[in-house]
DNA sequence: TTCTTATATTCGAGAGATCGAATATATCCC
DNA sequence: GGGATATATTCGATCTCTCGAATATAAGAA
């Protein structure tokens, strides 16, 4: 495999993060893990502008983590992969620990400065 | 646990994701899963120039996903949580997967187009 | 066809990310 | 102290993201 291939997956790797990196996608990716949902039920949950969510949404269909099912007049929408939501839980273990880290080394430093 | 907080914590674990969404830090990141490296061993081995290296690093020190440990003239970075580098592997076997269900459908689309 | 509802796309503004170049800091050695 | 090496920060240009507003499309009902 040649070098620029390596580069290439490390690209969609990171565009793969990157489609993760926002509270709202993070929202639709954890509702959807729980079942299936269409445009207006995201909308209502999120509390957001419609297409806000539609835009979101693109953002997902573009990396491939979600199907889009047309239903009638609605969308329903589902999670492709549902490894992309256990990779979501590891890195809110890891937010815990770092959080809980953060808070020990407050603690600590105000025995010091007290 | 007030909404607002919930919401907070969703934008954390956004920020964490968005550490994740260079190349070049997710090739820090699984070098450093295997030794800790100091910056110049990193500039060399991501062959891009040292600033750009330690503006990285400071991406991932704010996250709080790494160590850094003065040793001398040399700073050692270290990764702080294991966890990240699973999360990691589990979005790069995502992307293996929808790279496979890209191409079985492209097969799939030229047998009818043929 | 026209009307309505659900969803998607486009556009432009503002915020944020990334880079190289230059500069600053920190440590060690003389 | 001064000089050398390693690392960090700042700055400015460019690019990308996110949003709301407006508009477009798609399906169904009348």
């Amino acid at each position: 495999m040649k070098p620029v291939f390596v580069e290439e997956i490390h690209q969609l790797h990171a565009e793969l993060c990157q489609a993760l990196a926002d509270p709202k996608r993070i929202l639709i990716l954890y509702a959807l893990s729980e079942r299936p949902l269409n445009v207006g039920e995201l909308t209502e949950l999120l509390g957001i502008r419609q297409s806000n969510v539609s835009q979101h949404l693109a953002v997902l269909r573009d990396r491939g983590l979600v199907n889009a099912e047309r239903d009638g007049t609605n969308v329903r929408y589902s999670l492709k992969y549902p490894m992309v939501v256990a990779a979501l839980d590891l890195l809110r273990g890891v937010l815990r620990d770092s959080l809980s880290d953060t808070r020990n080394r407050a603690e600590r430093l105000m025995e010091i400065v007290r």
